[in-house]
RNA sequence: GCGAGGGUGGCGGAACGGCAGACGCGCUAGCCUCAGGAGCUAGUGGAGUCAAAUCCAUAGGGGUUCAAAUCCCCUCCCUCGCACCA
């Protein structure tokens, strides 16, 4: 076989680039006659590197964009930057560069990396979130729920890292660490702005069961958990001698009878008091600060044990009358229900080996089916379900029954009632840092808290200001934007100089896109209408309970501002693995990052998109390996060569039934294949059918096989395809022709493979007609040679056939 | 501890009740070549054999089935998420 074209990636990559740039082949407009396919991968932060990761998830998303403009979809394929964080303002603090300046220069390296890559953006919609025409609108959001009170400010306990010299929203947290500089992060009573995200818990929860079936069972599980509903009941606990009561939550009050002491948490309210009262501040004080010290790892590891400190109050059971001691308690979570816990040790473990560590009463008010309980002989809790006993009136019932009997009676007394619980949160949402969208609002000593009024936005993020990374927020030191006019009394008042936390720029950017140049509104309903939902979302697992709740529910603010009309914004959910080198996840201080640069400059960005497809399933995570990508090369190298000798033989062979079968054969596999995103299956069968072009040759192969051989690998090796389709004399890109079709019946072969096996054990195979009927293929089936040893001198006492398959003799 | 997902050749992975190991990497041999980290051909789970036949093999054990990597039960190991959530 003689080369006389060259494979050159490097001269041919761009070329096609700026072809399809200039036919502006990926720019979309709203059609009401054309099917919309929205697809969108997770925008990336301009760190100022794209390795292999993202390639992963770009090349994922463009594979299955290509093909839905192959299938006639109008295709919305936007990118766009993440660009506040605190990255760029580490880089003004450590190398003097303004985090505008080092943010922009990676936006424009990336942006060129990405063009390199050959993926199919709408680069007209493309934006920063840096930029004041896109965070005026998350302003104006935001004063408008601050106007509904979805936006406020408190004062509670907040997430802080003293790494990023900030507040950090609960998401944030890893393991009591910074998600992004692993400090510890410490809690601390502050004043901050919080988004009403718990207004939505239980629509969240819902539409997590009824409207997400496009999204992985695993995130919908993490999304579930962390929302973390739980029905109970809520009941008021007198204190003995004073008028004061505290409110505890339960899931078990059908075990209200045998609650014998309460504890609280270290942080609630009523300890300092009653601490106060009985001359216990001492004691207690430092009980709480031991308490807050306690080591994350020695919590994680359960290794140590319920403590606890008796406050010298006591509070009254409200069914029995009993006194009851209260407690603070190092295992009381005070952002957990109300702080206070009722104790029944007799069901619960914890109450358990906190009684029998301070000597408190048990008292067994459920009793299994099983066993008999015993306060004397117990030596752990019992939790599960049986019937109630020293329980007055409620004696008798099943735990079940009593829940719903005793949460009644508690509100009937006016003592409780009812209630539910969410771990999830509110969103705590500023930022002591420079580098985010300015928070929209004025404080004025005359009309309190102001926001800034619709016309005056955006609120601009002043330019000249100093990096220390220390001692609050720059912008508090800058004074021509701190000291403003009060809008409403026109006095002199300040303005707010805390930043929004990044994600609420990614919590509705996705539908920003649809009108990215839109200047009336965030978005322009009618296109967001067109163009939303998302119709495939790409990216990261780390986005489980993130991202990936914030944007849901601003989805939900925003329909009830009337600016949408949807209620969740995205219908199906990829969630593609991680890039692996070495063992780890590629990161810049492992050192294991390879660059999407590196590998294109070496080997193209066909080679790199097809690796980055073949090496695993997307969901799974990736091992980066040199050797397979040259693997790849070869692949494409191989196809290079076969279609250039199949032009420079007699182009126009008309191929045999067996090629027109091969050849309908792969585009069916690797069409379904795309349709489930397996594409390293997809890619294999590729490379079976170039495999078996081989074996019969150019000279015999025909120029529907080629043809299709080009057009089905296209949405991965874009540029190769596109150069051979044209050397094959198309004029249109393979983006503007439709998706190969498969005729099933040329798929229909005359003769079937049977497999016999003797026993479920295989023995032989037999070729026969495909119409050969049941009985004449059993009967040919014990004929064969291999059978008939195996069958011999045994007694046949079962022959199973699998129509077109096999046929089993058992003996 | 709870929840989820996994464990298949030297490696990445296929198959997901019906021929285990597709495809690729790596490796071996041969061809071609001045040469090759190029290309081509053949081989490549283990035992066995000149070659076969045959037997064994999908973490380990048991079960269901004519037939199990696949379904069920138990055990072990790995990864991820949550973690004193009352």
């Amino acid at each position: 076989m003689v080369t006389e074209n060259r494979y050159e990636p490097k001269d041919l990559e761009p070329k096609w680039q700026k072809r399809w740039e200039k036919e502006n082949l990926f720019k979309v407009k709203e059609d009401s006659k054309k099917k919309k396919f929205y697809l969108l991968e997770m925008l990336p932060y301009p760190s100022g590197l794209i390795h292999m990761g993202h390639v992963r998830n770009y090349v994922i998303g463009d594979v299955a964009a290509r093909y839905k403009m192959m299938q006639g979809f109008n295709v919305l394929h936007p990118m766009g930057w993440d660009a506040f964080g605190l990255p760029a303002e580490n880089a003004a603090i450590e190398r003097k560069i303004h985090p505008a300046k080092w943010t922009g220069d990676n936006i424009n390296y990336m942006r060129a990396q990405l063009k390199k890559l050959g993926i199919s953006y709408d680069w007209d919609r493309e934006f920063a979130t840096c930029d004041p025409a896109y965070y005026r609108w998350e302003q104006l959001i935001f004063v408008k729920m601050f106007e509904k009170g979805q936006a406020y400010k408190k004062t509670s306990l907040v997430n802080w890292c003293p790494g990023c010299q900030t507040v950090l929203a609960n998401e944030q947290v890893e393991n009591g660490f910074c998600w992004r500089c692993s400090s510890q992060v410490a809690q601390q009573t502050m004043s901050q702005w919080f988004f009403k995200i718990t207004q939505y818990a239980d629509e969240l929860l819902k539409d997590v069961d009824e409207k997400l079936p496009g999204w992985p069972e695993r995130v919908r599980i993490m999304q579930r958990d962390w929302i973390g509903k739980s029905e109970g009941a809520s009941i008021d606990f007198k204190i003995d001698g004073s008028d004061e009561k505290i409110r505890i939550f339960t899931t078990r009050p059908d075990t209200l009878f045998g609650a014998t002491f309460m504890s609280l948490a270290c942080e609630h309210p009523m300890v300092k008091e009653l601490a106060k009262k009985n001359g216990k501040e001492r004691e207690i004080g430092e009980f709480a600060e031991r308490t807050a010290k306690i080591d994350r790892d020695a919590r994680l590891a359960g290794n140590y044990e319920k403590d606890g400190v008796f406050t010298g109050a006591y509070c009254i059971n409200p069914v029995t009358g009993s006194k009851m001691p209260i407690y603070a308690a190092n295992f009381v979570l005070m952002d957990y229900g109300t702080g206070a816990v009722m104790a029944v040790p007799t069901h619960d473990q914890r109450d358990f080996e906190f009684a029998k560590k301070y000597k408190l009463p048990l008292k067994v008010v459920i009793q299994p089916k099983e066993t008999k309980l015993s306060e004397n002989t117990m030596t752990e809790a019992y939790e599960g379900e049986g019937t109630l006993v020293n329980s007055c009136e409620f004696d008798g019932l099943l735990s079940t029954d009593a829940i719903k009997k005793i949460s009644s009676y508690l509100a009937k007394k006016g003592i409780g009632g009812p209630a539910v619980s969410f771990k999830l949160k509110d969103w705590c949402l500023s930022r002591q840092r420079y580098w985010g969208a300015p928070i929209p609002i004025i404080y004025c000593d005359k009309c309190g808290t102001v926001p800034v009024p619709e016309k005056d936005l955006p609120v601009i993020l002043p330019h000249d200001v100093e990096f220390t990374g220390k001692g609050g927020s720059p912008l508090s030191k800058v004074e021509s934007f701190v000291n403003v006019k009060c809008p409403k009394c026109k006095g002199a008042a300040k303005r707010e100089t805390d930043t929004m936390d990044t994600f609420v720029e990614s919590s509705w950017y996705m539908f920003r896109y649809a009108s990215p140049h839109y200047e009336k509104a965030p978005v322009e309903k009618k296109v967001v209408d067109y163009w939303l939902p998302v119709d495939q979302y790409i990216g990261g697992i780390e986005h489980a309970v993130g991202h990936l709740i914030y944007c849901r529910f601003f989805t939900k603010v925003m329909r009830d501002l009337g600016m949408l009309s949807f209620d969740e914004p995205v219908k199906n959910l990829m969630t593609q693995g991680m890039v692996i080198k070495d063992g780890s996840k590629m990161s810049k201080s492992k050192g294991n990052i390879v660059t999407c640069d590196d590998m294109v400059t070496k080997y193209g960005a066909d080679t790199v998109r097809l690796f980055s497809l073949f090496a695993a399933p997307p969901e799974k995570d990736l091992d980066w390996n040199d050797q397979g990508i040259e693997g790849m090369h070869r692949f494409l190298l191989r196809v290079w060569r076969f279609v250039d000798s199949w032009l420079s033989l007699a182009k126009k062979t008309e191929g045999d039934a067996e090629l027109s079968r091969m050849t309908h054969k792969t585009i069916k596999k690797v069409t379904e294949d795309i349709e489930r995103y397996h594409f390293n299956t997809a890619i294999a069968a590729i490379m079976e059918f170039v495999n078996y072009l081989y074996q019969i040759g150019p000279e015999k192969t025909s120029k529907d096989a080629v043809e299709s051989l080009i057009m089905i690998i296209s949405p991965f090796a874009p540029h190769a395809a596109e150069d051979l389709w044209e050397t094959t004399g198309n004029k249109t890109s393979t983006l503007k022709k439709p998706w190969p079709a498969f005729d099933p019946k040329m798929i229909v072969e005359d003769q079937m493979t049977i497999v016999i096996q003797v026993n479920g054990k295989l023995r032989d195979q037999i070729n026969v007609p495909v119409d050969m009927g049941e009985d004449e293929i059993k009967t040919m089936a014990q004929k064969t040679e291999k059978a008939r040893q195996h069958i011999e001198g045994k007694a046949i006492r079962k022959v199973i056939y699998v129509p077109k398959k096999l046929v089993n003799i058992v003996v």
